[in-house]
DNA sequence: ATAATAATTAGAACGCTTCTAAGCCATTGA
DNA sequence: TCAATGGCTTAGAAGCGTTCTAATTATTAT
């Protein structure tokens, strides 16, 4: 990760009420990567397997938290798309989804790529806090 | 179940392979309602705690492989909207959802009411095979 | 430095779903 | 009609991803 990122990321952390802790910023380097710029979609378990793979300490527990802690504050994007399994995307940006259901894969739709011609009004008394897309994709066999 | 309804539930479930049993035609029943023209999201969970109140003995491993084979046999739509939890939906018209996070209710959109302006190509090798827009709605507090 | 507070941790617990393997029942064909 | 066959149902155990617990450790403010 670009020493700017590293800065950025401590930055919003501290903004976020998070101490910058080890841990915090190990999963933040592997979720932004080396360049920042990577779009990426892991479940807990992918992200603490990179970690130890990695030969960042860090608990599965801790993964969890900071997975939960950096969605809250908007560093990430929780995708929901098959029951049992949260996958966290690093853009956080207005964007859709292929799901690739035989291997798990998600792949990013930026949002010009795919529009709506007409939405319906919210139910009384609600306000629509978030529009999920999922085209859901067989690969040939 | 109006009988009409009830004969055809019986067709369907042979068409499927699906002997007519006695738990099958009542979770059918239960599905579809008496006018059989209700939309429901139900889980296993909820589906099961009403057999139970109306008096139908059926066990939480039969309403699972019945929903799945429902769904299977496409009398039923699975709705993913929060990670551990199923919904099964009695509308397998195309359509879309209102979700409700706090009450983790679920109403359809008809598709006339909301419809895409473009649509991506998609990946080399794959096809779309299924489209499920989700508008999350936050209840006024 | 010290005290106060937040964060991390291992492991237990949890909730939903699936599996197991034994018995039951719908269908078929004599 | 009756037995044989194979699908169906079942209780309970197991599985899986996630969350909780309470003790320890790290960070921050004084």
């Amino acid at each position: 990760m670009a020493e700017r990122k590293y800065r950025e990321l401590i930055e919003q952390l501290k903004t976020a009420g998070l101490r910058p802790t080890r841990q915090r910023l190990a999963l933040g380097r592997l979720l932004y990567g080396e360049s920042g710029d990577i779009e990426r979609h892991v479940t807990a378990e992918q992200l603490h397997a990179e970690a130890m793979a990695a030969g960042v300490r860090v608990s599965l527990a801790t993964v969890y938290n900071t997975l939960h802690q950096f969605t809250e504050a908007k560093l990430l994007r929780e995708v929901v798309v098959e029951p049992g399994r949260s996958y966290f995307d690093t853009n956080v940006n207005d964007h859709h989804h292929f799901y690739f259901e035989q291997s798990g894969r998600l792949q990013d739709i930026p949002s010009e790529q795919l529009e709506l011609k007409s939405m319906p009004e919210p139910p009384a008394g609600g306000r629509i806090r978030r529009v999920d897309v999922i085209l859901r994709v067989d690969e040939d066999g």
